[in-house]
DNA sequence: TTTACACCTGAAGATTTCTTCATTTGCTAA
DNA sequence: TTAGCAAATGAAGAAATCTTCAGGTGTAAA
């Protein structure tokens, strides 16, 4: 064991750096889903989504409960939320600053030739 | 182009998930730092911190300046202070989650033992 | 107790990412 | 101009991760 913290925070990202984890992330931040649910709205085989919910289980991003023969699925903490939201505007701002880069570099492409 | 943006969020989470990555990120939300500076705390070949730095730089997620000889990086924005702070704050919540969930584990083991 | 449905798991090849080594570039000062 | 340091880059083998396929588990209704 003794995992040092910064490889901890470093597995914790990695765990949210998949685009079919990341959807179900946001969806169960919005509500509890079931996993056919959730099937309905990411668009990736079902053995493959269970393996992603395994990864987001085993690492404690989320939690299981079983109710009428479906398996329903929720967010460990609300925090996450808020996480999410970070995300977001740190990711419209760097893909702002990425757009006027490209735009700079058009025009003194534009001067250029 | 036209990333979902669900893919532009997976690949953001996926350059913070990498123990050096964040290592750098986390020294950077302090103050800025040259890279031999960096290489100092973080205990890696020169060469792979440069990679590293290039991989966080491309995604945008930190600027570079060249001063004195030495070349400087900074955060590109404040809001990733936020992110790893909320980051922090769910992995402690996980992290006694699990040790708890691992105290009724071996408290039932030994019941059954 | 069998059928059906919802979901999970293991294995394995394909793909991606990491790390290292060798080399190159950019700058500063002699 | 050249010497020397700081940092970046390219290539390539090693390692980790993804996706799919085949089969398995759990549960509820017939």
């Amino acid at each position: 064991m003794a995992v040092p913290l910064y490889e901890a925070k470093a597995n914790f990202f990695r765990t949210l750096g998949h685009p079919a984890r990341i959807r179900v992330m946001e969806l169960l931040c919005i509500r509890e889903h079931a996993v056919h649910e959730l099937l309905i709205e990411i668009d990736i085989e079902a053995s493959n989504l269970s393996h992603q919910l395994g990864v987001l289980r085993r690492s404690g991003l989320i939690s299981q409960t079983r109710r009428n023969g479906q398996v329903f699925y929720n967010i460990s903490t609300p925090e996450i939320r808020d996480l999410l939201l970070t995300a977001r505007g740190i990711l419209l701002d760097v893909i702002k600053d990425q757009e006027g880069l490209k735009r700079e570099l058009s025009s003194s492409r534009r001067k250029v030739s």
